[in-house]
DNA sequence: AAGTGGTCTAGACCACCGC
DNA sequence: CGGTGGTCTAGACCACTTT
């Protein structure tokens, strides 16, 4: 039988299917990782040609999604943004290669959200939220001071975790113990002065700039689930781009 | 009678019929804001089928050169980046409102390439550059302090032109001035401390951080036109990108 | 009404992958 | 080898713009 394509039936057929596909990704039905029907399999279940489904299938490769591999098949993208740091800094060691900077968690705890905290993540000025303090070191040296904010109702066991089982790469914990994935996030880029506290802990002249990264993650259903403020000396400051 | 495809017989007939038509705007026949031939004509001048034409020209739209309207036609792209500098800063007037910044040439002259400016350039070292020194202000305050190298070569017909008749826009007077025509650009940002002399101009106290914003400007065929390196207000500097 | 691009179909054949 | 995605064809019909 024939399944029904989701939105307005005056829409794109490849437009509706699209979203009926995108739907299936959000309610993690389909997962990240995951290999999914073959084109002519969907075209069949929806009733569709398979030119249109292929259609559809290219607006999701395009929108990051989903992955198309010639003669394997067609799989949920798995988003991997850590080496976002590298857009903006040139971190290497002593020897001069780039390196994922190590990770330590310098505190974790509850707290009732700030206000920006509670604006960013779009929850009531009384919510609680974790809070965390976090350094990244190269070499021992730290490199990056991070403050990063959860919503403790839907991270409960990630607070409950030890907190030196936690590896560099926090979304992937975020995925296998809370069952909230990432799909994109945005990113603000400011510039301000080394505070002595920020001095201190980076290991730098007072009034030094420091280049502000924000960023707030977004599940696949548009929900933000993480905010972060990263702080990195702008001396590593570089950031390259194509524009036409 | 059909014409024949560029490129290794061996691939995709789309890819070389996107790089045929590439060609043509590339070597300026089709010249910017100007209406190419439709789909099918394109198909039947070139032998191929009108689904094939189309993915031709999905990918020629995507890559910027080329806009397509639901009825009216296929148009040469008319590249226009002058909003750039809205991507890093937050230029407000007064009465805070967007402003493009009013511009002022305050030296250009001839000289011997730098080694960075020819190497940027891809000119021989002893090769004669146009220099040019501009500020942006608004409300006559300035903004950005830029430098602006290009082959003396190539314009020739620039350097002649009064200085006072020089808008804010650069790129539409190279093109009328000397036919060449900016397709793209690649821009790094870094962050460094002003120097007196770029405190003064700028009004900024000594010691303040700059962004500096390096842009080498290519044509349609890959060579680089202009290079310019401009400098303003860190605490003015606010970037915003998605990531996925 | 004529011409354009946008959607959709129903195939064929090829290139790549894993078994 | 069978299954996958990638290329290509040859149409039909629709939606939009212009004359």
């Amino acid at each position: 039988m024939v399944s029904a394509l989701k939105g307005d039936a005056r829409l794109p057929r490849y437009q509706r299917l699209a979203e009926t596909l995108r739907d299936e990704v959000v309610t993690r039905r389909w997962r990240p990782g995951e290999q999914i029907p073959s084109e002519n399999v969907i075209a069949a279940q929806y009733g569709v040609a398979p030119g249109t489904a292929r259609q559809a299938l290219a607006r999701l490769v395009d929108e990051g999604l989903l992955e198309r591999q010639h003669g394997r098949g067609t799989f949920v993208r798995r988003p991997s943004f850590d080496q976002s740091l590298f857009r903006f800094f040139r971190f290497s060691n002593e020897a001069g290669e780039r390196v994922v900077p190590e990770s330590r968690i310098v505190q974790r705890e509850l707290m009732r959200a700030p206000s920006e905290v509670a604006r960013q993540l779009q929850l009531p000025g009384e919510a609680e939220v974790i809070f965390m303090n976090r350094l990244r070191l190269i070499d021992g040296v730290p490199m990056l001071a991070e403050q990063i904010w959860l919503p403790a109702e839907r991270f409960a066991a990630f607070m409950a975790m030890d907190a030196s089982e936690i590896g560099p790469l926090l979304y992937p914990v975020y995925d296998s113990l809370c069952g909230e994935v990432v799909a994109r996030a945005e990113e603000s880029l400011t510039v301000e002065m080394a505070t002595p506290a920020y001095a201190r802990v980076l290991r730098l002249e007072e009034h030094t700039p420091l280049i502000v990264i924000d960023r707030l993650a977004y599940g696949y259903d548009g929900r933000p689930i993480e905010w972060r403020r990263s702080r990195g000396p702008a001396a590593q400051f570089k950031y390259h781009t194509e524009i036409r």
